[in-house]
This record gives C-alpha cells, structure tokens and sequence, in this order.
RNA sequence: GGCCCCGUCGUCUAGCCAGGUUAGGACACGGGCCUUUCAAGCCCGUAACACGGGUUCAAAUCCCGUCGGGGUCACCA
C-alpha cells in the first residue's frame, strides 16, 4: 500500500513550489491506489496554527488534493500536528540514546562554535570532538554540577558511505565522514524536525517520501536515524526545487520585488491588480502575487490549468503533449519520468495553460465561474434575476475566449450600467467622437436607422450598417470606431454588433445621444478655451 | 570552503540509460493571412546540445576533466 505525505511548516500561505510538491505526493499516491496523508510539521513554533494553516488547507483544498488523512479529516494517526506528538519523539530519542546511536552533549554553544571557527580556520571540514559527550550517568551528574544543559545529539558514522538509490535522482552517495552529530533534542526537551519527521513517517506507514531538492543533503541523516530506530527505509523521491523567473535560484517569497521587475512575471501580478481593484479590493502584497495560489483562486484561474501547469514544472510525458486534466495526469504521471534540473516558473506559460483550459469550457461552466464575480461587484443579485443572466450569458458569449480568467468578466462594466453611468476612455472619446466632426454627423444619421430598426440581432444589425455605409460610400471603419466608443465608452471590446444586441434600441440610443452631446460640449469648450488662449496675450 | 545535485532554443522540455534524428514539440518572439477594435484562429520563420579532451566508422547520448549555476552544512522546517 502506497502512503505519501505533504508536511508543510504552518507559515501562512500555500507558495508554488509547496503545491507542486503537494501535487506529485497526491497523484503518485492517487494513481497507485494508496493514501495521501496531509501532517503539519510545526515542531517549531508557539505561533497561532490554526491561523497559519488555513491558507494551505483552503489552497490544496480549492485543487482538489484532496487528503485522506490529516487536519480537519481525522485518520488512525492522529494527532496530524508535530506539536501534539512531541511524547512520540521523546520516545524514540530514549531508544535512540539506549542503542547507542545519540547521546547527552553538554556543550554550551559557544563551545560548539569556537570548534568550529577552529576547524574554518584550518579549512578542514567541521567535526565535533565530543569533548561533553556524557555516556554514563557519572558524566552527565559532573557536567551538571558546572551548570551545564543537556542536548541530545545523534552519534553519526564517521566513515563509510552511504547510498541512497533515489526514484528522482538515481544513486547518490554521500560519505558519512561529512555528516554532523545532528542535535535532535533541544535543551529544553523539545524535538527537532529531522527526528519528528522520521518518527511520524515510520508510524504514519510512509512508504514513499516525495520532496524537494533542498532535503536531498538532509537524507543521510535521516537514514541514520531510520537504521538505528529498525524501521523500514521509506523509498525517496526528490524534485528539483522550482526556480525564480528568469533563474535557476529557488523560488522564494521574500524575493518578490525582484521577481516584479521580470516582464512576464509583473504583467501578471498587475493583471491580477487590476481585477482585484475592480472588487474593490487591496489585497496584502505579501500573499496576493503569482508566487502563492491564493493569486489565482481570488483571480478566477482554474484549479485544473494550475495543476496542468505545476505538473510541468519538471514533468514532462513526452515530446509534445502538454494538455493534461486532472484524469490525463492521473493516468500519466510517473516519477521516473520527473526532471533533475530544475524549473523556472514562468508566468507567460501559465496563462497560456490557463487560456487552454479556459477555452475547452462549456458556456454554462464559464457563467457559473463568473458569476461570483459579478455578485461581488453588484452587477447582478444573489441570486440572479431571469433578466441578468440572459445579459450575462449574452457577455460571455460574446466575449468569448476574451474572458481568460473569470475575474476578466469585470472588464465588461458597460453592459451592467445604464447609460448615464458609462465612463468613457479620454483619449478615445477625443479622437473619436470630440475631434471627429464628420463621424459624428454619420452617427447622428445612424442612430436616426437604428431608431426605426425593430429586429436588433446581431446580424440584422450588420446587414443595416453595412446598407447605410454603401449608401454613404464610406468603409465601415469610417462610422464603427465612433459608434464602438459612443456606445461602450472603449476603443476596444468584443464584436460591436454583439454588443448593440445585448443592449437593446433604447439603450443604444441613449448613448449614443449622450456620447454626441459629451463631444459637442468638449469640442465648444476647446474651441472656446483656445479662442480665450489666443486673445489673452495681446489683452 | 567541504559534501551533494544540475547544465539541450529566450522559457518549459523530448531525445541520453540500450551512440547513427534535417536535434522534435509547446510558450514567447518576428512576418503574413483573416478583420469593425481587441483577442482568438490559420500559415511561414528566427532560435539550443556550457567548454575541452578522449573512446568510436559515428557522441547531445559513453568516459575524464574544466567552467558555470544551485542546494546543504542551526538547540529552522
């Protein structure tokens, strides 16, 4: 039976790189038929975890890795929380000390330092001399008369080699000579996580440990501790750590301000900038940005074209496919098939992924995934009215594949507002309708058709404008460009005639009777300013 | 610095283990088509085996070395 687990430390917010590991822990277990196990490794802390936690468990929670056991499911190995299990590793650190494979160190940590700066000095690799190492009980009473506290360390092999035969990696081997005796306890009685980890992955029944890069130095010690306690050695499986943009340095949150400065990396964050002002809303730089998956759930991504992505963050099937479901990559996915080298997270790839998926969806699942958005902005009620989800159909619709995140929905303001409320874009309003005399004259003549115009499809009101621009003799461009900023406020938008439709006659001509009136107005009051330019110099 | 890992187009990668490919794909980029704007779509194109030695008829692929990048060396996880 195959069990993996995801252990995240309780930090606060759910990065890429974390659920990428959550992602292949997830679907190696998933697709062996086995158990994936959620354990919160927080031997460290006195913060408040239930805090802390929420994020990761709503983050895996809203792409659907889903945990058999853990925080808030429960499972036979409860407690799921390091913190709770410290009498566990107490234990073993007994056991560990009664086969001779800890010991009692009395060290004081300047001591532990002074060794080592010794050691730098000579540029030859640090190894503790185990001068306050107490094996017996007459050791340990002599240094506590002189007012020593007492670590626990492991008594690591200093020579020989071990081998670790890697699912990621291949054989590695690491020369036992380099290793440190590892404190595992602290003075004050507590466990340290090399030792909790191994502890709860032999009673949680780990078989496989799937993680990144970073804990392939920190394996031999946990061998280490694995061959004293007897248990059986876990299979491991390290994944390369995901990179920054545009580098092969581990991604890391504190790092952000960098990261804005790489193109494609900033035209994302300010995309989901510019949605999240639209809700009205300014969301903490430190957990709103494209490094955490809280990003892209309050943006409207799809959970799928997440996973689609991360999985390819070094994973690949083959030379070409790179569409993948959620049951493609339970089908597919293997370990061996995982990359050494690292990955770089590029934000350019993910939208592409995302526009994939996007577009694959039936019309009904888009307005579902939009409509939140929607409520939230007031566009339409909760629930919504016959009325307002015909005109939200209708933008889908006709926005198509525009829309490639769900908050893209919130673009579309012009077709939720009467036409008094229709904000119109200054440089567009100017040469379009303010410094365009002669369009507004052709639109005058055009709303005076549209007036009489009963049947208001879309392709009914093509046929008319392309009537009124033969027999004008002008192009099509001459008059739509005016009419598109008249009637949206926007030089740009999805099909003009679409839009007119989901608007309706009244609607259409009110606009455009105000847009008209605007622009005279503007064009009086330039005039009028330039006139009052000219004269004042002489006066 | 020691130990460990990694190195194919700008990016993500296939190919490497079992040597022989015009070194493939996608994203990005450039050009074209389409076109009422934008997006999409379609067609075409630019672009890579870190370097140096071996082994071999033949090396991205096997061996050695160099260089470069990264990880790790806590009473953090």
């Amino acid at each position: 039976m195959v069990r993996t687990r995801f252990a995240p430390s309780p930090t606060g917010y759910l990065h890429i790189g974390g659920v990428r590991t959550a992602l292949f822990c997830w679907l190696f277990a998933r697709q062996h038929g086995g158990q994936f196990i959620l354990r919160i490794d927080d031997t460290d802390q006195d913060r408040n975890v239930a805090e802390a936690i929420e994020p990761i468990l709503r983050g895996l929670r809203w792409l659907g890795l889903d945990w058999d056991e853990g925080p808030e499911v429960g499972g036979p190995h409860e407690p799921y929380f390091q913190s709770q299990r410290q009498p566990l590793y107490q234990a073993a650190v007994r056991e560990l000390i009664a086969r001779g494979a800890a010991y009692y160190d009395y060290a004081r940590p300047e001591e532990i330092e002074a060794e080592r700066q010794a050691a730098l000095a000579e540029k030859r690799p640090f190894v503790y001399s185990r001068r306050w190492m107490a094996e017996t009980d007459a050791d340990r009473a002599r240094f506590e008369a002189e007012g020593r506290r007492a670590v626990v360390r492991l008594k690591m092999p200093r020579e020989g080699t071990l081998v670790i035969e890697d699912l990621v990696r291949g054989r590695v081997e690491f020369p036992w000579s380099m290793e440190q005796d590892h404190v595992i306890q602290r003075a004050d009685g507590t466990c340290l996580y090399h030792l909790a980890s191994v502890v709860d992955d032999y009673e949680m029944g780990i078989t496989h440990v799937i993680r990144a890069e970073e804990h392939l130095s920190n394996t031999p010690r946990q061998v280490f501790i694995v061959e004293a306690l007897g248990y059986p050695r876990p299979q491991y499986a390290h994944l390369p750590f995901v990179a920054e943009p545009g580098s092969k340095n581990k991604l890391s949150k504190r790092k952000l301000a960098q990261y804005v400065k790489n193109k494609d990396f900033g035209d994302l964050l300010k995309h989901g900038q510019e949605i999240a002002a639209r809700l009205g809303l300014t969301p903490d730089p430190e957990r709103f940005n494209p490094v955490m998956i809280e990003f892209y759930e309050r943006l409207g991504y799809l959970p799928e074209a997440i996973l689609n992505y991360l999985a390819l963050l070094g994973w690949a099937l083959d030379d070409s496919t790179e569409f993948f479901t959620r049951e493609d990559l339970l089908r597919y996915f293997s370990l061996d098939r995982v990359n050494r080298a690292p990955a770089s997270f590029d934000a350019k790839r993910l939208r592409a992924i995302q526009e994939r998926h996007m577009a694959r969806l039936s019309a009904e699942e888009k307005l579902n995934l939009v409509l939140p958005f929607c409520q939230q902005v007031g566009w339409v009620g909760r629930p919504p009215r016959d009325e307002e989800w015909q005109r939200l159909r209708a933008v889908v619709t006709a926005a198509g594949e525009r829309i490639k995140v769900a908050g893209d929905i919130l673009q579309y303001e012009e077709f939720f507002v009467r036409h008094e409320a229709v904000r119109y874009e200054p440089e567009a309003f100017r040469k379009r309708l303010v410094e365009a005399p002669k369009g507004r004259e052709l639109l005058r003549e055009f709303a005076i058709l549209l007036g009489k115009q009963e049947d208001f499809s879309p392709a009914a009101l093509e046929a008319l404008l392309q009537r009124f621009v033969e027999e004008k003799g002008i192009k099509v461009s001459d008059i739509i460009h005016a009419l598109r900023v008249a009637v949206t406020g926007k030089a740009i938008g999805f099909g003009m005639f679409d839009g007119l439709s989901i608007l309706g006659r009244e609607e259409v001509l009110a606009r455009i009777g105000r847009a008209l009136s605007l622009a005279e107005q503007a064009e009086a009051a330039g005039e009028l300013a330039a006139r009052v330019g000219k004269v004042e110099p002489t006066g």
